[in-house]
DNA sequence: GCAAGTGCATACTACCGAGTATGTTGTGAA
DNA sequence: TTCACAACATACTCGGTAGTATGCACTTGC
């Protein structure tokens, strides 16, 4: 029964329209401040059908942060196997990410209180476990930025500089975006890759050679 | 009744207590989902010693902050008015602001959640109030990097970048230490200073001439 | 056309947690 | 010594919320 509803999770049914809707409201109250209720009444609908498909708040705000993460990835990974030294492909990796956090606003914010989560304590084993994925996946992202950062830093085009203390500061500075960013009304996709753009500039400038 | 509450807020007797143990179970919980029993239980005390001092949970909440944020200003104040060019005083801000979120990480890790408040519905006009002022104590911080910024971009020690984001990048890389940084055991201060002063170089090395 | 399941809504329960009302004990001033 | 008040503890109330049990329309394979 629960292994049916996690399979649920891809289909594009009402379940997309859940996931968005919950994520706005984890994005704007947080977890424990956000009611099941809450994410109803923003639906149209009631609690009946939330936990027709996810069988507590929790599974549900790790299921948003599983899309968030997977929204990143597909957002940095293609870039990472670009042409070019270890800065310019970081570079692209950077900008990529930035524009990635401001355009799923949402539920990126979600995958930053996640990361407060980590040492949550996750009631059912479960759920621990679930939480145990998502923190290997967020390790695995930052191992994405580790390495090019070595690579450039073995190429030449980065300064050697201690890559865990590097990656964690320039994708705080990226990832400090889901604090104060805030769409405006009038905004295009050219404002936000400036934006991005100036952002990654500051990083890269910070560390190459 | 409640502007007595209020004036006991700085005198060091049992609030002191009250204040260093809200921070910890903020921190490690967030707003809502800490109760004031968590508080209570992790003094050795009950409901009737917080609501002595304080009216209401947020009030608390709103005093933690505001604690956090005193320490942040006098650690980075005095340094502001230093010898040298802007990229100096700069540089020496950032890191005592980096220095000062990790000793008071408590502290400082609620400061982050409050910032996150900044939409919340705060019940009372009293809380909007508070809440309003804490903003502006907020903005007045961050501004104080944007002055020095700018002085450094008028001598020359600092390349012409855009001044808010800037400033806004090179403070989200050092508070994103509240996300990731835990106190190793044996740690020394002078250990937190080599990760300040990492940090920051890659900071500054991003801005300047 | 019917049985079995899907996709919800409705109606509950049980509990937790914020805030209050009311003790109780010490303590300093007069 | 006593009175007033501070500094709590104890014992409640009551609204909100996670989770459950059940009902009900609608579809789909057979």
């Amino acid at each position: 029964m629960i292994e049916n509803r996690r399979q649920v999770r891809t289909d594009g049914t009402g379940n997309a329209d859940i996931l968005e809707t919950a994520a706005q409201c984890f994005m704007e109250q947080g977890f424990s401040a956000t009611s099941i209720d809450d994410v109803a009444r923003r639906l149209g609908a009631t609690k009946g059908r939330i936990y027709h498909y996810y069988s507590s708040k929790t599974d549900l705000f790790f299921d948003v942060h599983r899309e968030g993460m997977e929204r990143l990835f597909q957002a940095v990974e293609p870039v990472m196997g670009i042409e070019g030294t270890g800065v310019v492909r970081l570079r692209a990796m950077l900008t990529a990410h930035a524009m990635a956090m401001m355009a799923n606003a949402a539920f990126e914010a979600v995958v930053v209180q996640g990361v407060h989560m980590h040492r949550m304590a996750a009631t059912t084993p479960d759920q621990r476990r679930t939480l145990d994925d998502l923190i290997a996946i967020r390790r695995r992202f930052e191992s994405l930025f580790k390495q090019v950062l070595q690579e450039g830093v073995d190429d030449g085009s980065i300064r050697n500089v201690d890559i865990s203390i590097s990656a964690k500061a320039m994708l705080g500075a990226i990832n400090w975006l889901s604090v104060w960013y805030r769409p405006a009304p009038d905004e295009t996709e050219a404002d936000r890759q400036m934006l991005a753009e100036r952002i990654v500039t500051t990083q890269i400038d910070g560390i190459r050679s």
